[in-house]
DNA sequence: CGTAACCTTGAACGACTTCAACTCACGTGG
DNA sequence: CCACGTGAGTTGAAGTCGTTCAAGGTTACG
């Protein structure tokens, strides 16, 4: 990797730079008729004939796998959306422990926080695509849009909700049913829930889950093998899951009786 | 402790319901003017010439010691704030398994979640005073109070910045790194730093500790005991702790170089 | 004064980590 | 085209930290 600058933070910087002063990409009219995203979180609360209006206030980004988005102290004037691909949320120690908060994928939102800064680092798992709103602009949008402002709340309870759910993960659960529990997460945030049959895609790598989950890549690996030897999950590949029993990864989570 | 019913959410739902009802306490025209959470989080933004609209809005109530005001499930209808005392938030699991989600002291509030329902029980963890407003009514007041709302955001930011300050810990830190942290949380979110010699009261049990940062009461003794040995902090009793090196406790939290 | 709840301490155990070796996929260049 | 190097993942063996099990101590309260 080549480092055009010895500070990692201006170099991130001017990543971000380039890539929000890039105008938006030669789409059609209005792109967000046909966004992966139209459908889910941030613009579902738009009727269609305010869509003009939405697309006006938003630009498209891209990110390669493993470029900063956001750095822990950044203002927070942006908010941006996953159109596809999937981003983590981290956040850093002074000597190096690394604690991820959450993964996002298409139409999770990132940024809208209470805050004028942001509080965590972001980054792009895989190739992302991403559509960035003026924050100020997105709140007045809330305003003119009620179903949008009960879109957000929804939203916003859900992040709550697993962030929570992940709290209870990293204090109580043991390494196996942490593993259990993450593949039940991918399932959910994941979008298309539409295929029963189809294997799970885990873009991140074994250190991103490790991070995740409070465990080293050693141990989620061989909680993958148990859960595999155990006829639960098949293993595809590194990165493919299949879950063969659905109901014994819920037991092996610890969210039921087997 | 006498079970008038056999169903533990309806004999908590009583001790609610009863409490509730309970008309606010005889107490000063504007018991806001006096209130120990005058100055902190929720009515912080209230200018006093509207106290008056504020205090009418809300009631007052008490809780004992463990007794429940929410369970997991329960329709989000009412926002609290703490005036005195400490309550607990908590999830459970089928299993028994039980992580504390956070500590809350005078001035932090309760309740006011993006979605409808409560994802949390809350729990008195010493003897209790509440203010209970209704929430409609405080989200109107917000829309009516910009410097309330302004707050209300800090306040909320503050929460995410907290809950993600805990996953790190729970995922990255050691029993005694926890502990170290646990501390400096409790300096951080009890009401009155202004007595810097003064020992830090921890109302909770060791059970609650323990619950709250993933680990056994055994541990968190042990834990208590290195820091003791270590003179970084002097243990009173069980319940009182005298911070005698801040540095030092901070570098043990994992925050710094010794 | 006795009981119970809570806390502390000790010893043995077990789960996860650490250290190390090995495999596999991929890409680069001889 | 294959040798080589690299990075990611898996697996094994030893070690460590936190848990479990057990006992003793302290405090509060009837």
């Amino acid at each position: 990797m080549a480092l055009a600058s010895d500070n990692p933070r201006d170099e991130q910087r001017d990543v971000k730079e380039r890539l929000l002063a890039r105008p938006a990409p030669p789409a059609p009219k209005i792109a967000c008729f046909h966004c992966p995203a139209r459908t889910s979180d941030l613009c579902r609360g738009v009727a269609d004939k305010d869509l003009e209006e939405l697309f006006a206030s938003s630009s498209r980004i891209r990110l390669k796998a493993e470029e900063t988005l956001i750095l822990d102290g950044d203002e927070a004037s942006t908010v941006y959306n996953v159109i596809s691909g999937a981003m983590r949320l981290t956040r850093l120690s002074g000597d190096g422990r690394r604690q991820i908060l959450g993964f996002l994928f298409t139409g999770n939102y990132i940024g809208l926080t209470p805050d004028t800064l942001y509080h965590f680092n972001a980054e792009a798992v895989s190739d992302v695509e991403l559509c960035a709103f003026d924050r100020r602009r997105l709140e007045t949008l809330f305003k003119l849009h009620p179903a949008m402002e009960a879109t957000f709340r929804a939203m916003a309870a859900k992040v709550i909700d697993q962030t929570y759910d992940l709290l209870f993960t990293l204090g109580q659960r043991t390494a196996v049913e942490r593993v259990a529990s993450f593949l039940l997460y991918l399932r959910e945030a994941e979008q298309c829930p539409g295929k029963p049959g189809a294997p799970l895609h885990l873009p991140m790598t074994r250190t991103d889950i490790a991070d995740f989950l409070g465990l080293t890549i050693e141990t989620v690996s061989r909680s993958f093998t148990k859960l595999r030897t155990d006829k639960i999950i098949h293993l595809v590949d590194a990165h493919r899951v299949e879950v063969l029993r659905p109901d014994l990864l819920l037991a092996a989570a610890g969210e039921e009786a087997p």
